[in-house]
DNA sequence: AATGAATGAGCATTCATTCAT
DNA sequence: AATGAATGAATGCTCATTCAT
């Protein structure tokens, strides 16, 4: 008697065609026509299974954030020592090919020059970049730990590798042409080890 | 004689007053109407300065490049040897209660992200890009060879400095709430000094 | 055995559901979906039993003039002279908590206003209108004769008393805060006996 | 040197465009586009001078309210007892032919609906009923005190005369072809005088 | 009978830009 | 130089209605 819902299957469909959409012009450029489009709907549409503009933009970014969390557990599937996986963790963010699509880093962009002005947007992406941190936290204290530093340094380590990868985001897709090509994941990993290679014992 | 033209003034208060509103709400925000309510102006006068908003954008990315340029010779006026040069370089730019406004910087990632789309802002902005990368290759190169290091690393250890920069200032702007505090400079200066003492030597 | 329609029973909720919502909002505001949800059914459906959004409204319409006779009926059951039968007319409609709901009421007032500009809803609402008319023409005719006075301006003073409840809805729903407090029934029954008692008296 | 202000013109115009298409139309169906139409301007200019359609409303709630008081002034000019101004008033807001036009009062109507679900349009709606209550007691109290009556029902004798007016306009505006013609003003004033003549006198 | 997805026209509002003054 | 009115093309969003299931 009554139909089966689509939502699900329609919603995933609307929030694929904003990230292309805001990847080639930004938030304010991605109308709700241009969304259709991408995604073969009717403008209508859209707002019959999204509230609003907002909400999609919300649900890309806890997409994107989920995105990100699988890929590491992909990348680090196969490591075995803490600084496999850290490695893990910045090829899984940064390594060229094997990283997330140019669009997909685009869109990331742009969602953190709207999480400047948007405060529900803000809000959305100050968890994925929590939980990043924690992460990354984590890898890096059991790097030093492994080693026999002290692991009070790990989140300020943690901030500077996630700046790090932001602005490398940034940078890949603002600025591809005058940067140095595939410094990314090996410069990131390098200074992290040079690091951890330099930090003090921890006393007994 | 005839009146002298204040069209310069005009232009830098203009420009002024973007930076305050793109700071704020972005650059699609940023009305001609904020734009002029923010300098005291009327908005039929902005049309008479500048051709396009665009060009008032592409004003204020070659306005804050050359800032953070003179924040440099600032900074590095009394620095001796390269070591410190390269201290007060990043101090410049990421030195807390030193470094840029909060709203310079809200600003500039705002512009980054219109530099993803907007190709004749990419345009100055990769020159920006290409101005810091030169400058910072030029300061760490001379800290390696001061050391007796080879500086051919020097141009990605460059890069790797102004994405961490970048995504310094796009995490302050969106997620300072969930970062350490102060973690930038410092942080920024060891994995330099790190880095850079773990190079191997010359060879003669 | 085929299943039983409840058509009608879905066209009172319906209506019903109607009548909740122009009562909040206005007609224009009272969707499809805002009438589903209130009769606690789907939007599709509506139009199932209903050809048009304006269907409604006139069934609506022709329930609430029924509502009104009904409730008259009602009260002039233990009436036994004409002042009182033309007493318990007026209370039916003003008296305050014997009256219909402020629901209802202001329904009614909502529904004058489209009776202005749907030629199909003035259709109703002017039959509506025509038998409240006639009705307190005959209740105020016979008050009339039972006092020896001529009859002949009983049309006049039906209309007027019928202006006086429908502005009188219109004051209740819009201004009840400006207005006296329970003046309604009162002061028309006394408007009206006034009137007749002033009237001068038929000739033989 | 500065272009001279024309908006108190363009707003007047564009209140009087709205005051047309809500007569003919209703407040929803009065778009921005049917206003622009009406009074010759275009859609982006409406907004240039109002914020919103709702204070396009607002202000000829305003404007109704002050016509109404002014059209009582020229009325009673000539008027010298409380009587003969107390039918000025009936007479300026009810009398055939020199009463408002059919647009305006469908108009008012329509306010008055408008006034049920929109509190700001309540607001300047009770203020404009208030000031009508206030000035249809004084001239009730002031029949009544020349004849030596009692004036304390002067505010339910004022309610009811607003009631009365309200009705008349909604039924001239809705179901005129089903009205006596002509009732309205002389009705009015034959309730009014005969109340007041039945009211007991005042005690010494 | 009932569901809920889909459509497409229409809405108020915004805004860069133009232009007469 | 400066003003502020004017334009017209978007934009996000709403909604009655249709229809496959």
């Amino acid at each position: 008697m009554s139909r089966k819902s689509n939502t699900e299957q329609r919603r995933t469909e609307i929030v694929g065609a904003l990230l292309a959409a805001i990847a080639e012009n930004g938030y304010e450029k991605a109308t709700i026509h241009a969304i259709a489009a991408k995604a073969g709907l009717t403008p209508g549409l859209i707002h019959y299974h999204f509230q609003s503009k907002k909400e999609i933009l919300i649900d890309l970014v806890k997409t994107l954030a989920n995105y990100s969390c699988e890929r590491y557990l992909q990348f680090a599937a196969p490591a075995a020592t803490p600084r496999e996986k850290l490695r893990a963790y910045i090829d899984a963010r940064l390594a060229k090919g094997s990283g997330a699509s140019a669009a997909t880093v685009a869109a990331w962009v742009m969602i953190g020059a709207e999480a400047v002005r948007q405060p529900e947007v803000r809000e959305v992406y100050q968890e994925a970049v929590a939980a990043e941190l924690a992460l990354s936290r984590e890898l890096l204290a059991a790097c030093l730990a492994e080693q026999g530093k002290k692991t009070r340094g790990a989140a300020q380590l943690a901030a500077a590798l996630l700046a790090f990868m932001e602005g490398a985001f940034q940078l890949a897709s603002a600025a591809a042409d005058v940067m140095p090509q595939g410094y990314a994941a090996a410069t990131a990993a390098q200074l992290m080890e040079r690091f951890i290679d330099a930090e003090p014992a921890a006393r007994k």
